[in-house]
DNA sequence: GTCTATACTAGGATAGAC
DNA sequence: GTCTATCCTAGTATAGAC
């Protein structure tokens, strides 16, 4: 599994809807490849321009600069997690187990059905200066609540036995999000597959009773 | 938790005589520091000879290119890990589930008491080109079949339940990985703390029975 | 909105004195 | 080994015509 390459994804897909239509969706399209590839300083305006089959000049009359096209990157893909992460929460029926499967469900499925957007997400967001990442940020800490406060509530009712929700959010969020930068077309799975196999590991960390995690 | 800043380390510390003594030993210094913070493309080589507090000329006495340094610090980061993970396995006493624990919490102690290499080691390996990452992906290669054979060897000796010892394998790390990125001097546990949790969750991934977690 | 042309800065790397 | 000075390329961004 070891590579070189930031990501085994090849489509620089974005979630429908969300990408403006004409030009402006290109330049976010190549942005995005091009981020994800070579990160945001290793990007020049000429590449991008290049890769949307425009001048590099015509970019600014999109967007006021390099920078506000990662932080509309950014901003997108941390506004997709979340509402994904919200959705699957409030359609859990049933007690913590079951609410925190959803939430890992949703959150490995945003990582492997967009590599990329959810790659350029975490790891280029440290590009933009705190104003600009200011709102992504914002939406992080709200996901990261939503995952604490299920963490926090199965503890307590007891129905998980682990005794340090910090730290099994920290391990549960980090097993998925590195799914952006292994999964890609060459992997023999499904997005859902991973995503149903990740929310049993994450019932196991969390220490949820065996019977739950086969009927979640 | 969630920080805009790529890691939660203050100091650039890398592992005793692996640093080069001298000018040498500053520029690697000053390379990690920034190829950490801002990215290898986003550091100049004058960024690093000012924080190395050399003329940036003098850089090239020491190595060929801004390239070579990074170079020298994945591979550096590689070795580590690898290094550590060898001396683990090899002094794990018992079946597949000491060795399990023995391996991730080696994994997870290189990434804490080490957050800047491995951060640079890992997320800026794409900028090199493939010659220069070569050995550093050889090194990485060999550890993922370190931690796969003793999964496989779990499995089929029955003492781990998990039945897909890639996507278990790919959790694991993944959730050592990301501690890189946020432990630092301001978070309540030891690198020892979150080894010895994350060994737990690890045998909990793989399925390992309830006993075994208790004793290794 | 899109292009050509261009201003201006910053970057990697080398030459040559000490 | 280290510095100063410099070459040359590539980068971001803007001006102004169409």
């Amino acid at each position: 599994m070891p590579e070189r390459a930031r990501s085994a994804a090849v489509t620089a897909e974005l979630p429908e809807q969300a990408a403006p239509p004409g030009t402006a969706g290109r330049i976010l399209h190549a942005g995005l490849e091009l981020f994800a590839e070579k990160g945001f300083s290793g990007t020049s305006i000429r590449d991008i321009g290049a890769r949307a089959g425009i001048n590099s000049a015509t970019l600014y009359s999109h967007y006021r600069s390099k920078e506000h096209v990662l932080a509309a990157l950014v901003l997108l893909g941390h506004q997709e997690l979340h509402v994904r992460l919200q959705r699957a929460l409030v359609r859990a029926q049933g007690g913590p187990g079951s609410q925190l499967a959803a939430l890992v469900r949703a959150h490995v499925l945003a990582h492997a059905e967009y590599p990329l957007l959810a790659l350029v997400a975490n790891a280029e967001m440290h590009a933009l200066g705190s104003d600009a990442a200011a709102p992504a940020l914002a939406l992080r800490e709200q996901s990261w609540q939503l995952l604490l406060v299920v963490l926090d509530e199965g503890i307590r009712a007891g129905e998980f036995t682990a005794t340090d929700p910090l730290l099994a959010a920290a391990a549960i969020v980090g097993m998925g999000r590195q799914v952006a930068h292994w999964y890609g077309p060459r992997q023999p799975y499904t997005p859902e597959q991973i995503a149903d196999t990740f929310s049993g590991y994450a019932l196991a960390i969390a220490g949820a009773a065996q019977h739950d995690r086969e009927t979640t």
